[in-house]
DNA sequence: CGGCATCCAACCGGATACTG
DNA sequence: CAGTATCCGGTTGGATGCCG
């Protein structure tokens, strides 16, 4: 049963990730690729922060992929950019409602993983001791 | 000078996926990567599938990175891989436990994003109106 | 500060061929 | 059927330089 407002069971959406051609693909790469899921938690856990403050916080991001990162999330809506034409300038950005509801999803998934890592390098060891030896 | 990776407000977990160096930075990409999380949708959906059914499943992957995926994730301790040694060989696929707790929160997002995506494709045109004509 | 343009190396990932 | 191995083209993404 349904706890939630989304279905569990095959659904007749109209839109179906596992489609090829689907955007809704595009969408879900955009959100859970490599620097997007970092993006969009690091503005959930900040409700606002600037391009430098936001890069440093994603450890390792380049100036270019943030660029591009944040302007695919703001393009389909998930994040604003407010651009304040001071000197020097600053512009912050911040998660759209739609933005923050994906957040929140993805910082459960991000939560949990981060707490169940010592489950996942155990099961690597176990892994590469009886295949790995090759 | 040293990268010290100060949680803003989370607890102190020893695991901080936007720290450059943490583990937990790649089972997350694991788990969302581009096939990753469509493997993990498709287990979910179904609890067991042998390789091939997972492939026509999944459309758009390769032999090859549906491999590599389904690897991946047996190693991180997320999918299960039985074979049995008949003729012709047959190997099923299934979540682990902890699979299924992961699989559970990203189909959530999935869903959720599927949901979502006349409001995206909106924003989308929106966006592509003020500042895509060039 | 907050970018964009360019160059270039690395690797991602598809097609193909082959094996058990 | 369920893969592995190899090749190789396209994209990703880092470094650098420049601009408002």
């Amino acid at each position: 049963m349904d706890t939630t407002q989304e279905r569990s069971e095959a659904q007749d959406l109209p839109y179906n990730v596992f489609a090829k051609a689907c955007p809704s693909r595009g969408t879900l790469e955009h959100v859970t690729g490599r620097w997007g899921a970092l993006a969009l938690g690091a503005l959930h856990e900040h409700g606002s922060l600037r391009f430098n403050e936001l890069r440093r916080r994603i450890d390792g991001v380049s100036e270019k992929m943030l660029s591009q990162t944040l302007h695919a999330l703001e393009r389909d809506g998930l994040v604003h950019r407010e651009a304040q034409p001071t000197n020097p300038p600053r512009v912050d950005y911040e998660l759209t409602t739609l933005g923050r509801e994906v957040a929140e999803r993805l910082i459960g998934l991000i939560h949990f993983v981060e707490g169940r890592m010592d489950d996942v390098l155990t099961a690597r060891e176990r892994y590469d001791a009886t295949r790995g030896a090759r």
